[in-house]
RNA sequence: GCCUUGGUGGCGGAAUUGGUAGACGCGCUGGAUUCAAAAUCCAGUUCUUUCGGGAGUGUGGGUUCGAUUCCCACCCAAGGUACCA
């Protein structure tokens, strides 16, 4: 009887699916535990070998808990709103939702292959309006709601509205934005309608504001910073430019202390952490106000510095060439220098102005300000290198204690005074925080840090300012000119946003004949006849009847892809749920995500919104818990093994690898499906592939360096290992790999290439080890090709080698070491074999053993020997020590010049076992080797020492 | 520049709390089986050697009876990030 894995595949794969066994339900008092994997955008490319890891991952450990007795949620789903549908929409005229479903078709049919436990009854879809109904549904939250430092989280705004009503805005305006006055009780209720929705705009979780972005108009559309490359567009090469355009914008900002202070409790790769506290970019100092010489008492300079207790070494302010109080206080004499100064700013891209560090410019406004302890005059230059959008825009310049200021000071002669201690500044600044402060009034003779204390206690002593931790995090754009994303829940009545009622949602993507943007700029959704909304039916009627009376025009953007994303986790737990987002009874079971997979890549993105929506549903009462991650693991990459062929310049003859050396050759990517595992190039198959049309006539010259006819020379290929993608023809299908080899081998071997969270290269050939394993494993089960397990009780070998068996495997999964217990289960029917060992006390644990791993064949072989039950329902074998005891290994050390013989254990022994059990062993030992036993010692830890 | 992770045979990678470095797999070599091939099985495979050994986990130091493992300095690679005041 052979291993047929495809027959066997095919059979429990359509098992599993006919009996539900993996349906979670919340209906049982066992504990429950919630895997999840990053769920995928379905690219029209689908799967290749890369994708599967961590999904694969993620179904061994799913697996594992429930064979421990967890009650185990893992579903999955698609992230389906995206640009890649909308970009083939444009060219083809398809609706998105048509390539989509194609694409999520093809990527069931594949991943079903592989055989995972998903529970596919919780299937989420961004796309699905009855999914999206709740991400419109959160917005409408977020606009509903305000952040209150003084309880330190999201509250309604109808407590803020109180609050003004009641004492104005004095005690709550130091959270709001810049730009807020001042206003009394009185004067809120005086305020029109429109003038109080303005002040609260500025207090909501998601507002409109106008943003600076970067707009490409050829292509209609913003684009992201890393989507330019030298000022224009990365696609097409079109100019870029920068343009305020009014936006939704998420307030993550009021989070980012608690989004900091959240990550130390999480169980995530530090790496992801470090990102993530980068990205926040808290930083501590003050801010200080400094007056103008000859302007008005309002127009202050506001500074943020993180070395207050340097104040006294300031000898210049430096204002970003955008800050708004340059065109102020320029004199005339400077004018025209300044304005050049900033055209020329203007047209480099922020890109550029960060990727040229080295050259220094700026200008000299020719005013000056007032230092606030001494009244001395400074100058105030503008000058590139400080950047409008961090901080104040504006910086004390202290050319003694900071590089950048210093080289700006060097560059325009400007003073540089040194307010440190023993300390040589004629070449470089001071920028290391031992040296003592002197030549600073009061703050002379002070470390570092007692001067900051004290300088700050000062600043806000007389008035200049105030400590302040500073962040670089920013308010989040949520607006995109897009067709293939949610619809914002929103129409404009007079100008001024207003929420659609909960209870007509979801508001569903309106049909339109184009998806690019209309010919007066709007975004696509311009082009929508049937939106605009109507007041009376509360409903969507057509644009034509906007009167402006009834019926409002609507909101054209859409939301970002991240927005369905930062919350799909919840609606796991209850999927179908009309009511709510996620049922509390559902909430309350699940909680959060117990282990969440997925790539790094989504570091400062996906991961970060998602903690900032989780905080804000907590922060609302929607649910119990404040992250909705407990631990994370990032699968690394699978990368591809490319492989080349190398014409020889200008002809049509081609070399083999080893003939290229001082050749002039040029590599070119040949499909790696075409070579086989020696590297070896099947020439036919070159010749026919569609992409080598060109070298139908071509001339391969083999390693032997004669021209091949197909006997008795090869062609060799160059390797070089690159990312797996379409472009560099290196993509391995699992379908293949499932089709030759069977999905159980597909997935050892994934886990078998190396360790889960590292980047590993690909090699198909390799894949022969993993599939001759389970072959072997097949056959312990098998006698003279026909089923056979014997009842007999198992030997002190076979047992030793089953428990030694099921620690490493636990603890390998535990670890998430998959790459080793592959190597573990080798090894245990290596040696089972050798020992003809087929009882079912050994053989029967086993199976549970690599079930996580290779399900199917375990679930063949599991219904052989005569179990109903699927193998899901499984306990986990329980380990005993004892049986371990006779493979400890004994060797000698010298220590403290004695002799002692060192005897290795598993841990989970007590110390009385173990003095126990090593005095036995050492008897049996001394009398084979004809000596009178040695004195046992137990050391506690690894160590057992037998005193010679 | 800064942060993070890593560096072990021809290759992917093992090695618990400091205790026989190179498990397991690929590849390679030889053998068995076969008319032959595939498949399967067995043996060998860090380097070096005068066959006694000797060297060896990026480099140089240190701690230790003993270091791939701990400490210090440096080199290299990958990923993230950046005029962040």
């Amino acid at each position: 009887m052979e291993y047929n894995f495809r027959e066997i595949e095919a059979k429990w794969q359509s098992y599993w699916s006919r009996n539900q066994t993996f349906k979670a339900n919340e209906k049982t008092d066992k504990p429950k535990y919630y895997v999840l994997d990053m769920f995928p955008y379905p690219s029209g490319a689908g799967l290749h070998v890369g994708h599967p890891l961590g999904y694969i991952a993620s179904d061994i450990y799913a697996r594992y808990k429930r064979h421990q007795g967890f009650h185990v949620l893992h579903p999955q789903g698609y992230d389906s709103f995206g640009l890649p549908a909308e970009q083939y929409a444009i060219q083809t005229g398809q609706h998105p939702a048509i390539t989509t479903e194609t694409n999520i078709a093809t990527y069931r049919k594949q991943l079903d292959k592989i055989g995972f436990s998903f529970d596919w009854s919780r299937e989420v879809r961004t796309s699905n309006p009855e999914y999206y109904k709740w991400t419109q549904w959160i917005f409408i939250q977020l606009f509903q709601s305000w952040y209150n430092s003084a309880t330190n989280k999201a509250e309604d705004i109808e407590t803020l509205v109180a609050i003004f009503e009641k004492s104005g805005n004095e005690n709550v305006c130091a959270q709001a934005e810049d730009g807020i006055e001042l206003f009394t009780a009185d004067a809120w209720n005086g305020f029109s309608k429109q003038e109080q929705e303005n002040i609260l705009s500025k207090y909501r979780l998601t507002y409109l504001s106008d943003t600076e972005v970067n707009w490409c108009p050829e292509l209609g559309t913003v684009l992201a910073n890393d989507e330019i490359v030298n000022g224009v567009s990365e696609r097409g090469g079109h100019p870029v430019v920068r343009k305020k355009m009014t936006q939704w914008s998420m307030r993550i900002s009021a989070y980012a202390q608690r989004l900091l202070d959240g990550l130390e409790k999480l169980d995530w790769p530090q790496p992801l952490k470090d990102a993530q506290t980068n990205w926040i970019g808290r930083s501590q100092g003050a801010s200080v106000k400094f007056a103008i010489e000859n302007q008005e008492a309002q127009d202050v300079i506001e500074v943020f510095t993180t070395r207050p207790d340097t104040i006294f070494g300031v000898t210049f302010m430096t204002l970003a060439p955008e800050h708004d109080l340059v065109s102020k206080i320029t004199t005339a004499a400077q004018k025209e220098e300044v304005e050049a100064y900033i055209e020329a700013t203007a047209k480099r891209s922020e890109r550029d102005r960060m990727a040229d560090v080295k050259t220094i410019s700026g200008a000299f406004t020719g005013a000056y300000a007032l230092h606030p302890f001494t009244g001395e005059k400074i100058p105030i230059w503008i000058g590139d290198y400080v950047l409008a959008s961090y901080g104040t825009g504006a910086v004390m310049a202290v050319p003694c204690g900071d590089q950048r200021d210093y080289n700006f000071a060097k560059h325009f002669q400007i003073d540089i005074k040194n307010i440190f201690e023993g300390v040589d500044v004629s070449e470089a600044a001071c920028e290391d925080k031992t040296a003592k402060i002197t030549n600073s009034d009061f703050l002379s003779g002070l470390s570092v840090k007692k001067a900051t204390k004290l300088a700050i206690y000062e600043i806000e002593q007389r008035g200049f300012g105030k400590g302040k931790i500073n962040y670089r995090l920013r308010d989040a754009v949520f607006s995109r000119q897009r067709y293939w994303g949610e619809p914002f829940p929103v129409y404009y009545k007079d100008g001024m946003p207003q929420m659609i009622a909960v209870e007509h949602l979801p508001i569903v993507l309106p049909e339109v004949e184009k998806y690019l943007p209309t010919a007066t700029g709007e975004p696509p959704l311009g082009n929508a006849d049937h939106w605009a909304w109507c007041t009376e039916t509360n409903s969507i009627v057509s644009k034509e009847k906007i009167n402006n009376e009834t019926i409002w025009p609507m909101e054209l953007n859409t939301m970002p892809g991240w927005a369905g994303s930062s919350w799909y986790f919840n609606r796991y737990m209850d999927p179908a749920n009309d009511g709510a987002f996620v049922s509390k009874e559902a909430v309350n079971y699940w909680k959060e995500i117990d282990l969440y997979i997925g790539g790094s890549e989504h570091a400062t993105g996906h991961l970060l919104y998602a903690r900032f929506w989780q905080k804000f549903l907590f922060d609302r009462g929607h649910l119990p818990v404040d992250e909705f991650a407990k631990k994370l693991i990032n699968q690394g990459m699978i990368l591809g093994t490319s492989a080349f062929v190398y014409r020889l310049e200008g002809t049509q003859t081609f070399l083999s690898k080893g003939l290229i050396e001082n050749q002039k050759v040029q590599a070119i990517h040949v499909d790696v499906s075409l070579v086989n595992s020696a590297d070896e190039l099947d020439i036919e198959a070159f010749k026919n592939h569609p992409m080598n049309k060109d070298f139908k006539e071509a001339i391969f010259k083999g390693e032997k360096g004669e021209i091949i006819d197909g006997v008795n020379d090869t062609y060799v290929v160059g390797r070089e290992v690159e990312k797996m993608s379409k472009s560099k023809y290196n993509v391995v299908n699992p379908d293949a790999i499932c089709e030759a080899y069977g999905a159980d081998s597909l997935r050892l071997f994934e886990m078998f290439l190396g360790p889960l969270e590292q980047a590993k290269p690909w090699k198909t050939s390799g894949i022969s080890g993993v599939h001759s394993f389970l072959k072997k494993m097949w056959k312990l089960y098998h006698h003279d090709n026909t089923f056979f397990v014997s009842e007999e009780k198992a030997s002190k070998e076979e047992l030793k080698i089953l428990h030694k068996t099921i620690k490493k495997v636990q603890e390998d999964i535990e670890n998430f070491s998959f790459n080793t217990s592959v190597s573990t289960f080798m090894i245990a029917v290596n040696e089972l074999a050798a020992l003809k060992c087929n009882k079912r006390e050994i053989l029967e644990p086993l199976l549970v053993l690599i079930s996580p791993y290779a399900p199917h064949i375990s679930e063949e072989l599991w219904c052989k020997i005569g179990n109903k039950e699927s193998i899901a329902t499984a306990s986990f074998p329980i380990f005993d020590a004892n049986h371990l005891i006779e493979s400890s290994k004994v060797y000698p050390i010298s220590f403290n010049g004695k002799m002692r013989f060192t005897l290795e254990l598993p841990l989970d022994f007590s110390k009385e076992e173990i003095e126990k059990k090593v005095l036995a062993h050492e008897k049996t030992q001394a009398q084979l080797e004809g000596r009178t036993p040695k004195k046992v010692i137990v050391v506690p830890g690894k160590i057992v020492n037998i005193v010679g």
